[in-house]
DNA sequence: TAGTGGTCTAGACCACCCT
DNA sequence: GGGTGGTCTAGACCACTAC
């Protein structure tokens, strides 16, 4: 049959989302199966999982065969950040990226960022240090350790042309990766790169990522004070 | 037919993934169409639309109708954020949750919080301020604004017995929501809440939350120094 | 206007896992 | 064992938009 008078995904989407946060089906009650859903909208098996799978992946709803489908006992907020180029982050906020290379130099990298990455002691790395400025204030702060044997191009490139975060985002694919957020404060040396008062709350990120099972860099993000992350639910 | 050989969506996401990630499909370049692909991987089109979707939502390709599908020009991370109860995050960390009630006012709201909310200055709101515990220690200052017009039941609500974060989630459905993190400074009252050095470094969460157009809350948390949150990509 | 992605259908088989 | 969600197919029409 043409789909004459065809139920979209997005409808039954939205009626299961309100029977849900209006408590029509409370946390832990067992929805009805797609099989009836189907009959009761009217429409294709495939179109009620197309909008119960998006239900399941926004973690409002468990889904186990057999079992069947159930209302999440805890509802978490599910929040997704876009993490671009820091030259574009920058830029999106209508101000002009300016860059500046503060060290690059090979080096054995100390035992914190080894182990890490779980690379021997002693391990020779790219360490990178340089600021990003936004209308020529201090943005951030890029402290970085590239593993060279992953990346042997790595040695012959000029950080002060480009920086490391979007060259290796361009010629360093990566598998996966762990990212921390925290808060610390401005130490001396830092407080003074970021134009910042001494002991100013400082928003970081640490990232580490990997190809595979090979990894390939770790970061420290430290933002001059005032940054905000935002995104929405 | 029946799927005597079927390609699994799987196995063509890893496949343009690899030809994603390797170069051989550079940024900006553009992908074949469905149709083509699914004659090279022998599957229905449905198939191949089901891999590029996820590709798609990744953020790893762009996707035009006519223009076809390009290959991103700035592969952004996408980062999936978990947020659930306070009470479920100090657990998930194998320590005791518990909680202490601080505030619980009706009283009108200053201006930068009304607002926030786009409501009338002057208008009266549920303040509640809380500690909560992991271990007997302080683990995050939790800082809340309701709106008791879109929530009349909330004002019968003993906030002693149950955490306002978890009585929200269990009974104010909400359609959509800001979250900012940012780095702060723990001033007097609140680092002794939070059993801080004074000037110590606080990551803070912001959020507020509405349902459809109707604002529910903004809350303030912030957490005890050494808090990280921590996500994979 | 023509080509592309987006969606829906009806049917089928499979994988999982509770009972 | 049997019911459930997960997936794949072949086909169709639609929506959008670059040309």
């Amino acid at each position: 049959m043409i789909d004459a008078e065809a139920i979209s995904w997005r409808s039954i989407h939205l009626e299961l989302l309100r029977r849900i946060t209006e408590r029509e089906w409370p946390p832990g009650s067992v929805v009805p199966n797609e099989a009836d859903l189907a009959a009761e909208f009217g429409c294709a098996r495939t179109t009620v999982h197309r909008a119960m799978r998006e239900l399941a992946a926004a973690g409002l709803i468990d889904r186990k065969r057999k079992a069947g489908t159930r209302v999440a006992l805890h509802p978490i907020s599910r929040v997704v950040l876009d993490i671009p180029i820091i030259r574009l982050e920058v830029e999106q906020r209508n101000a002009e990226w300016s860059y500046g290379l503060l060290k690059q130099d090979m080096r054995v990298a100390p035992p914190s960022i080894t182990a890490r990455l779980g690379l021997e002691r002693g391990t020779r790395m790219l360490h990178i240090a340089s600021i990003h400025f936004a209308d020529n204030h201090p943005f951030l702060h890029e402290d970085r350790w590239i593993n060279v044997d992953a990346l042997p191009a790595v040695a012959k490139v000029d950080f002060s042309a480009i920086s490391a975060n979007e060259w290796l985002i361009q010629n360093a694919p990566y598998t996966s990766g762990d990212i921390a957020f925290s808060a610390s404060t401005a130490d001396g040396p830092l407080a003074e790169l970021l134009a910042a008062a001494e002991g100013a709350a400082i928003f970081v990120v640490d990232r580490i990522t990997w190809n595979g099972a090979v990894p390939i860099t770790v970061v420290r993000l430290s933002y001059a004070p005032g940054y905000r992350l935002k995104t929405r639910i």
